[in-house]
DNA sequence: GCAAGATAGTTTGACATCAAATTACCTTGC
DNA sequence: GCAAGGTAATTTGATGTCAAACTATCTTGC
């Protein structure tokens, strides 16, 4: 894509175009390189996901209905870690397609379940064996530092995801 | 990857079992960690950064403005790394709230730089701030193994981010 | 019982992100 | 010069996220 827009009295030593270079100021912030990390890896994973028309977002949901019989929405959300809120346009679609039944529950009608249907674990196994694909190539891009990366992106979560204090 | 799950407390249901632990199936998938920790420390980062009612979507954006006189749309999307389509509405709320300024290109009509105002540049050094609080924790955490860390994800993003444009 | 409060799920609104389609303008090739 | 193609920015549409407000239903406390 042929970038290059003159005007640029470097401050950046000229990358092979489509490079992108690390800004200095950023280059030292991990927050940094885990954003730019998590996405990039991200969106390849969306795109082959999306050439077999798989939406990426149904994976996590998917397979965790996969280990369970059935489950409501409020538990599936606590399990994947997002607002139940964002579950409810999720589950519609699911359900929609044909991948998910609800069942309604007899004990409280506010509430109901969910679990796959056969479509629903055929689609889960197929996004799974991309998921697999991609977590291989982020264990060779790894290599020897694997667990040490997952050590540390662990105590992340932890710190970060536990809001110790008020 | 976009597994995802767990790790977030909710309105726990903190019993013996303590708190969610990782599923198995994800356990061993750097994918998973890599986006549970993304996501968890950037939600930290951005509600510190929204008691002072601050995007921390602006921080990147606007710390790349504030090393270079002026850059058009264009620059700024790939040196950020995003779409030029997101920067759109990004740089009118900017432009809206006075922190950026544009000049059009007397030798290209389609075109225009922005360039930051004073507010801009204070609003920067405020959101810098709290990133610098945010990033140091994150060097607590990895500790020793900072250098690892922002290596392994230095390589994530060089090898997903470059994709061989078909 | 019945009002008050808790809980399940949905809706709505603000942000972000990408990709594809659009509009406007520039550059080129002949 | 003028049509053809390239480029800058925007718009539109699909996903995905959270938080707050809302509806419906269940549970409780008296």
């Amino acid at each position: 894509m042929a970038v290059e827009a003159s005007t640029r009295q470097d401050t950046h030593t000229e990358s092979a175009d489509g490079e992108m270079p690390v800004p200095a100021m950023f280059r030292n912030l991990i927050g940094y390189h885990l954003r730019v990390a998590q996405e990039t890896s991200f969106q390849a994973f969306a795109r082959a996901a999306g050439k077999a028309d798989l939406k990426p977002g149904w994976y996590a949901l998917l397979t965790v209905l996969a280990e369970r019989e059935s489950m409501t929405p409020s538990e599936l959300s606590r399990i994947c870690g997002r607002d139940r809120s964002t579950l409810t346009s999720s589950l519609k679609a699911l359900s929609h397609r044909g991948l998910i039944e609800r069942q309604s529950n007899p004990d409280d009608q506010r509430s109901y379940s969910v679990r796959l249907t056969e479509n629903g674990r055929r689609m889960q196994e197929q996004l799974h064996a991309i998921a697999v694909v991609y977590n291989r190539r982020l264990d060779e891009i790894a290599g020897k530092d694997k667990a040490v990366l997952i050590a540390v992106l662990g105590r992340i979560a932890a710190t970060f995801g536990t809001p110790q204090h008020s």
